[in-house]
DNA sequence: TCGTCCAGAATTGCATGCATGAAAGTTGGG
DNA sequence: CCCAACTTTCATGCATGCAATTCTGGACGA
């Protein structure tokens, strides 16, 4: 059947698709005609794709001067993983109020499968359940807005974390961690989920950190 | 100084106020013909200009059948509520362990300059007072990224909350409810600064869901 | 009366062309 | 050698035109 999506729409998808996977990476600018070159269309929907993307904070549009990946500061990377920390543990505290027991079960089946993945130190594989796991979070919080900004915000992050798992004993780490946001969600303790998941979201924002090279940033710290 | 910005930027500022204005209600079709007519340009622009608000959650864009503004299902209504309360209350929670003493002062300041207006029950000057309070509280958690969710997801409940403060002493409620979360911030209790907003914004969706009524917008309803 | 089907009209999607503003490159002066 | 102003080049912003799809309304048959 055929994609009854306009233009535009499949090459927002796709450009962003590009950016995640690293092939344009932050302050890289995005030529209108190259693209529309690229993807075989005129630069008006690619224009209007840009428009979408630049909605999302995802690229930058500034006006006669073309689209660019979004470049963050350390300082708006410091906002962006406090806001999706704070995000996901709200998630993570209305799962542990309100997810069904069937949910529940898949959530730890989920976690469990996860082990192997950690303790065969599988990166790539591990990663992949990961998005899965808090997928599961944001499911279990019966909330779509919540878990369509949280979605937006983790997308806006990934081009700064995509080398996180790659350090050795990480999958291992995070798994740990998830096990305590599995815990507090089994016995409906909320604010348990809710402050393992803040715990865990920052541990990541430290790893990204490290590997930036840079020292962690403190709030409000000198 | 002239405006820097593109016209699809301006004129996505102006058909958002519009909407919020109540110009257009929820579901009015969005013809691109006759806004390009309106402000006086090309399809081009209105085009970018609507895909930039789509992306937003303020409009619909339906491919091939035109762009209308977002008509959000009871239960999706509930949801954004749910959602705003709960990052609102996020905000809440950071002012309390981070806002500085000044600006804890300005906010104290600003709640006790609308008893005034709630004792007068002028809804109208109430009702823009309490965007600044909102936005104070957003300033006081010091996150830019939390602060423009919050923003948008306000934006995107305005067509649905106009008539709010115009139920008689709705003011006078409100400012009480604004007292709890103003006093938990000044004692820097995160907690119950968080639970007083969490009340607060949870109170405003009762008060909306009673103002609609059975009136509520329904789509595709028998 | 109701449902179906088929033009005609209207609207969206997209390509193309041109004008404007920004960046790069060049030249002349200090 | 450096810098500033000018020129050139090029990408963006926008208008316009055409093709494809959806919508409308009326004729026709059950």
């Amino acid at each position: 059947m055929t994609d009854t999506r306009t233009r535009a729409e499949r090459l927002a998808g796709a450009i962003a698709d590009a950016i995640v996977a690293g092939e344009w990476v932050p302050g890289d600018r995005l030529d209108e005609q190259a693209l529309a070159e690229r993807y075989g269309v005129s630069r008006t929907p690619v224009r209007e794709a840009l428009r979408q993307l630049g909605a999302t904070g995802l690229i930058e549009l500034r006006p006669r001067r073309g689209a660019a990946v979004a470049l963050v500061t350390p300082e708006e990377l410091d906002e962006l993983f406090v806001a999706t920390a704070e995000i996901e543990a709200t998630c993570a505290r209305l799962a542990a109020l309100g997810m069904s027991p069937v949910d529940r079960r898949r959530l730890e089946a989920l976690h469990d499968d996860m082990g192997a993945l950690a303790a065969a130190d599988d990166p790539v594989a591990y990663a992949e359940a990961n998005t899965a796991f808090h997928g599961a979070i944001y499911a279990g919080a019966r909330n779509a807005v919540l878990a369509e900004v949280a979605l937006g915000l983790r997308r806006r992050l990934l081009p700064y974390r995509k080398a996180q798992f790659r350090a050795p004993g990480r999958p291992a780490l995070s798994h740990r961690e998830h096990g305590a946001v599995v815990d507090a969600i089994r016995c409906g303790d909320a604010a348990g989920a809710h402050a393992a998941m803040l715990h865990h979201v920052g541990l990541v924002e430290r790893a990204v950190d490290a590997l930036a090279g840079r020292a962690a940033p403190r709030r409000g710290a000198a």
